[in-house]
DNA sequence: CTGTAGATAAACAGCA
DNA sequence: ATGCTGTTTATCTACA
């Protein structure tokens, strides 16, 4: 059953479903996965990544010579670069949450060999550091983590159930419980790279602690909470598991994308140079903005593209990435609008995607205010919060928010109070913010007139049943979005984030479909994304799958209370 | 060009 | 006095 081999998503899952192992042994095998998947995927990306700016080299070149065709073309390579950036992200992100948790450690002779022939050219800096990061943690957990493991997962896992695994140490906290104070710096937390104590699962005064977020004023009293609050009991290890279907989730993700970038590599290869692409950038923007990001490839935006809206690029690494010719980098105050809605994600693992994603990455969320507070009001039990709640919730959910708290809170505070979609309402313990779903939905109706059946549909059945299923009711009608409901209702954040960011869809939905929902081939906007199919069942087996409700058990768990500690930003927050 | 919506900034009042 | 909460106004930008 140790057989290093890769299974297929499913069957993990209905291992992990059917829980017929031990934790530890899940663990087990999940690691030998992950790191067999990442080593694929890596090779395989890298490969493609060389190719494709080759190939980018070369049109670039053929293009300065045919201004007619350069339009497309470049329309066509910014959205490649989107890709080919997402990708990195993906893979960032993805080795990221395998060594946050200590779930990734390589082989020291292996991981370089795919890499060192590349790494003269084409890989990003980024991806080079890490993977000495990587490699170097990975000797260093080795030498000291083995003198006094602790307890903790590695311990009982590898004594109870897999005694050979030599290669894959799965260690969440090795270190720490084993009062390593310097340990290698880990890329996740790039404005405290040069503080001398550095975990992963510190950063921001905070501890990253899937969930847990309690301020930390130091290094030794997030270790002390570390081993109080984080330390080897059944929540922690939900905890795990779930950080691994994160994981995973983005595996699977990377997949896909890894598939689409593929299919795009293709079809530049082919047609490049055919002239027939004249009404393609549209589809094409369309379609993989949706996806994710790019609000360059909206051609008339040029050198202007204020910050990095969606697109998941991490500010995590200091160079910037091989590709990006625009200034990706910056976090500052901008004006996001519409345009921003054609980046939301769309799939339900690209949200499980970019939660994560926010949640770690000082990316400003390609949603408004009014949306988000939305979301904070109806994620919680009571369909209610309190404004210091609703604050709390933006700094949990987005990392993007735990600076700058003058400026968003006030912009809160400023839209709770300009919308009458939302309600102040007197409570015992002073005024909670509620919803009036039909009022927010009254925000724009004409925008979804493509559709006005719809819209009635929706209006008459989100009716009043709970805020959430209304939402997602109402987005799922409008937006003829499969709703992975197992998944959504299963992860309450998952679920409402989804709504949120069909909410979002709205005004970049009624667009497509109603000017061109049937003008694109092959490959509507919609179509683009997935096959429509409403509820139920998940939907292809890579999508959806999986017990999400893992997911809803740890992150809610009873004494699960992250409402705790969220001062605006830990203080000492004044990098830039 | 105009209207609308969202973001941001700021002034201000009420309250604990 | 201070900080939080909530309201309101103004300005700017993006977009249809």
């Amino acid at each position: 059953m140790m057989t290093p081999q890769v299974i297929t998503p499913q069957q993990m899952q209905q291992i992990l479903q059917q829980q017929v192992l031990s934790p530890q042994q899940l663990q087990v095998l999940l690691q030998q996965q992950q790191a067999l998947m990442l080593q694929q995927q890596l090779q395989e990306f890298y490969k493609k990544q060389q190719e494709q700016l080759q190939l980018q080299l070369l049109q670039q070149q053929h293009a300065g010579k045919q201004p007619k065709e350069q339009q497309q073309v470049a329309t066509q390579q910014l959205a490649f670069q989107q890709q080919l950036l997402q990708m990195q992200q993906l893979q960032q992100q993805h080795l990221l949450s395998l060594q946050r948790q200590g779930l990734l450690t390589i082989q020291p002779g292996q991981p370089a060999l795919p890499l060192q022939p590349l790494a003269q050219g084409m890989i990003p800096t980024e991806l080079q550091q890490l993977w000495k990061e990587v490699t170097s943690a990975h000797t260093a957990e080795e030498t000291t983590g083995n003198n006094h493991s602790s307890l903790d997962l590695t311990t009982t896992c590898v004594s109870s159930s897999a005694p050979s695994k030599t290669s894959l140490i799965m260690n969440p906290h090795a270190s720490t419980n084993g009062q390593l104070s310097v340990h290698t710096p880990k890329r996740e937390s790039l404005s405290h790279e040069e503080h001398p104590h550095s975990h992963p699962l510190y950063g921001h005064g905070v501890c990253k602690w899937p969930g847990c977020e309690a301020v930390c004023e130091d290094f030794q009293s997030f270790l002390k909470h570390l081993n109080s609050e984080h330390a080897l009991d059944d929540r922690s290890t939900a905890q795990c598991r779930v950080q691994m279907q994160v994981v995973q989730q983005l595996e699977l993700q990377l997949a896909k994308d890894k598939e689409r970038l593929q299919a795009m590599m293709t079809h530049l290869h082919v047609k490049s140079t055919e002239p027939k692409a004249a009404p393609q950038p549209l589809n094409l923007v369309s379609s993989v903005t949706l996806s994710k990001s790019a609000s360059e490839a909206s051609p008339q935006s040029l050198p202007h593209t204020p910050t990095t809206p969606t697109a998941p690029i991490t500010p995590v690494t200091q160079g910037p990435s091989v590709i990006t010719t625009t200034s990706m980098h910056t976090v500052g105050p901008i004006r996001r609008r519409y345009s921003d809605k054609y980046n939301v994600p769309i799939s339900s693992a690209d949200i499980a995607q970019n939660q994560e994603f926010y949640k770690n990455a000082e990316v400003r969320p390609p949603f408004t205010y009014a949306s988000l507070i939305r979301q904070a009001i109806l994620e919680s039990p009571e369909k209610q919060l309190t404004l210091n709640e609703i604050y709390n919730w933006f700094t949990r959910m987005f990392a993007y928010f735990r600076r700058n708290a003058a400026t968003w809170k006030n912009a809160v505070r400023h839209n709770l109070s300009l919308h009458k979609c939302f309600v102040r309402v007197e409570n015992v313990k002073g005024a909670v913010w509620t919803v009036d779903e039909v009022e927010f939905q009254k925000r724009r109706p004409q925008k979804i007139s493509g559709n006005p059946s719809l819209i009635k549909n929706m209006q008459s059945s989100h009716a009043y049943c709970t805020p959430l299923n209304a939402a997602l009711q109402a987005s799922m009608a409008e937006n003829s979005i499969p709703l992975y409901t197992t998944a959504s209702m299963g992860n309450p954040t998952l679920g409402n984030l989804a709504s949120a960011i069909r909410e979002e869809l709205n005004g970049a939905m009624e667009h497509t479909n109603s000017n061109e929902s049937d003008s694109s081939p092959g490959r509507s906007p919609m179509q683009a994304v997935h096959p429509v199919h409403v509820k139920e069942e998940p939907l292809d087996p890579e999508e959806a799958e999986g017990p999400l409700s893992l997911v809803t058990t740890a992150n809610h768990s009873p004494d699960f209370d992250h409402d705790r500690d969220y001062e605006d930003e830990p203080v000492n927050e004044d990098m830039e």
